[in-house]
This record gives C-alpha cells, structure tokens and sequence, in this order.
DNA sequence: CGGTCCTTTGAATTTCCTCAAACAAAGTGG
DNA sequence: CCACTTTGTTTGAGGAAATTCAAAGGACCG
C-alpha cells in the first residue's frame, strides 16, 4: 500500500515538476516535489545543485539492514545537493510540498569560490552534528536539536517541524520512542509547549541553551 | 603532577623543534613534537597546514564539562590542519613523537584545488564518522575503527595504535571500558589478537567487515 | 465512518555507563 | 637494580539510559 502510494506520489510530482516549468527572469526554473518525493538517491551520478523556494528537504544514507541516518534537514534558501563523490552518497527527498531551483554548476573548473563555502558549510555541519551525535545523551541532542531549528527559521520562539519523529530520530541517533519521550520531558519541564504535534512553542530557551553546554 | 610533566614536555618540544630546523631540500623544515604535546589549540587563528613526516596526531575538540570528541587521527603522509573557520575549533597533538612539515597556504586566492581536495576529504570523513557514531553498537564502531586503521597503515593485517583507550572512546563515543571490554570480545571470537596493549592483529578481517554490513 | 499512518505511553530488556578494584607497563629516585 | 609512583588497561558488579516490544490514542484521508 505505501509503496503504491509512494509511486503515484512520485509520478505526480514529476508531472508537476514538468507543469511548473515556466519562463520566469531567473536563469533556471522551479521544479515542484510533493511530500515524500525523492529529488535524487544514492548512487546516482552527482550533478546540479538545488535552491529550495519554498518546502524542506531531507538528506540521508540507508546503511544495509535498513538502519538510516538522516545527515542534515534543508529549508527554503538553503543550498543543498553538494556531494563530495562522484556519485551520490545519498537521497534527498521533499518532507512536505517543496520547490527547488536547480543550479547549474560551473561548467569546467572545480575550485570556485561558491563551491567552496558549501563545501566549508557542509565540514562544519557535520562536524557540529558529529558532537551533539557522538557525545551527548537524548535531552542534549534534542535541546541542540530546537536550537538549530530555532535559529534557521525563527517565527518568534515557535517552531514547524516539517518531518517526522522517525526523521529527528534518524537524525540525532535516537529512536522515535525517545524522541517522543523526551519532548514529552521537555514539555512536563515547561521548557517547551506542543500546540500540535508539528510544531513546537520553546517558552524557556535559556534552558535549552545551558543543556547545551 | 601531570600539569608539571606536561609542561616539561611542552618546552622539550618546542626546543627540540626549533633544534631540528635544517635546511633541506624541500620548501619547509620539519618541526619535531613530543608525545602528548599540542601543535595548535582551540581559540588560535588558522594559520598553516601540516604534513606528517612520522609519528601521529589526534584531532579533537572539547566540551565545556570536559566531555570530549575527537574528531581524527592523523599519520604519516596525511594533512592536517584544515579548518572550515577563521578562528580553530579544534585542538591538534601529537600522540608520539611526531615531526611536521609546515605547508604555507596559498596567500591570497581562498579556492585552490588543494584546499578543496582537503576540504572534501574532511567531508567525507565526517559523514562517514557520524554513521558510525550515530547509527551503530559498540561491536560495529570497533570493527569500523580497525578496518578504518588497516586501510590507512597496513602492515600485513597488523595495526599499531598509537592512541590511548581513552582516545578510541571519544574518537567512537563511548566510554575506555566498553572498548576495553569490545577488544576483549573479538579477542574471544578469535577475531583478532592483541600481542601487546597497543598492537592489533586481524586474524579474521571478513568477520569485520561483515559487522560493518 | 473506516483505515492508515504517526505519535504517545507502558513494561520488559538490552546496552552501555559508572564506580571500584586489581593488574600491567613504564618511568623515577634512592 | 629494585621499590615506588604514575599512568593506562582490564575486569566485575550494579545502575542508568535508551531500545525493543506492545498497545492505545490521535490526525488525516478517502
């Protein structure tokens, strides 16, 4: 059933992408995802870069037995797609209904200064993501977790989370489970309200903050 | 006590370096460090790269709490010393007798294939580094970091650490017992055996590999 | 309204950590 | 050269944190 879904979903979104292919004064036009629509998957030949207009994208690897870890959540004006290989070493799906602007990169030389800094970005993301996953237990990883989220789209203390727990958990090396509990313990702290279950209200930051070190 | 040693080292070392800078051939001398002994810290200004003669260097960064991750060990051959911002997040030190070829940056252009190159292979090894931490048990981690050893000084299926326990644990997030412990076990299973503390023999690589997927 | 998917909560279990002690290796000073 | 210290490693016992398994609740969609 899912998969089946899945299919139908992908197809349309193609469609979609092809549909919204319009003439606009920007150099490259939009392509349009629907939710849980692959962008690009492992072991594909690297190519363009994406800008994401509007939506969330998620970055993962799947390791063998089905165990996944999900390397970096993307927003609206964010850059994603840069991989290091020749090949891609991982997926990008969109999470919720989203449009990306391809890139087109330059053509010959390597070395450009824009790819540069997203190489650079990308070093300190992982390296960053690499302390909270490999040195701290659930509470910190998840206050680490809001805060980041918090910077990159700030509607004043309040938070959408386009993905789901399965997703955080992927992310930060948890299970769902824990994800679940530990908001809940967030919650009981009033550190956090949860208006619904996708958004997130943080009421004491501060405590968020000294969590993190 | 050991504030005392350590600070002994630290002079020996810097002495030593500057005792060993001769003119050779090639475009740098070669500092010379001491065990144990830092070759830049957390908080300096990025400055140069460093080419390793000999010996070998742990990468790593601390926690206000005194937590710790390393984030890489380096040996002959490898460069280090590449940082993604201006100021360096990490601390780097020599783990046994180490000499060091400086290399001078490129002075103006930021993008040279080289830094790029350098820049990619951090970004690998950190992706690769957080699947490890993120998603695996103590058993896999261990038998990552061997596999990841033998590639990188391949001795006929022998590897020598230079790395204490407790550099291991925070290189894989855990704790010196549990990898005293997972040592203990693959000793057990016959798949490894271990002549001295320090000295590694993979009898059975297949079986580490099996683990790692 | 019924079904699916996601989330939450509880209970049992596993894994890893903490604490403690013994052991081993290397260096120091008498 | 040998006691003695220091540092690093191993091993055991108990405990804490997170996972697994199970079930119930909630939101969304046709």
């Amino acid at each position: 059933m899912q998969t089946a879904t899945l299919a139908v979903a992908r197809n349309l979104a193609h469609t979609h992408a092809i549909a919204l292919v319009h003439s606009v004064s920007r150099p490259q036009p939009v392509s349009s995802f629907l939710p849980e629509c692959e962008i690009y998957a492992q072991g594909e030949r690297s190519g363009a870069l994406y800008q994401i207009e509007f939506g969330a994208v998620r970055i993962y690897r799947l390791l063998s037995d089905g165990r996944r870890q999900v390397v970096a959540f993307h927003f609206a004006g964010e850059t994603f797609g840069f991989e290091a290989d020749r090949t891609r070493s991982f997926f990008a799906e969109a999470m919720v209904h989203t449009g990306v602007r391809t890139i087109d990169r330059p053509a010959n030389g390597q070395a450009t200064p824009e790819l540069m800094a997203l190489a650079l970005r990308g070093l300190i993301r992982a390296q960053e993501h690499l302390l909270v996953v490999g040195r701290q237990r659930a509470m910190e990883r998840i206050a680490a977790f809001f805060l980041d989220m918090m910077d990159r789209q700030d509607d004043r203390g309040q938070i959408e989370l386009p993905m789901t727990r399965l997703d955080i958990g992927d992310y930060l090396g948890m299970t769902i489970e824990t994800v679940s509990r530990t908001f809940a313990r967030f919650r009981e702290e009033g550190i956090i309200r949860l208006p619904s279950t996708r958004i997130v209200e943080i009421l004491k930051p501060e405590r968020l903050r000294f969590l993190c070190q």
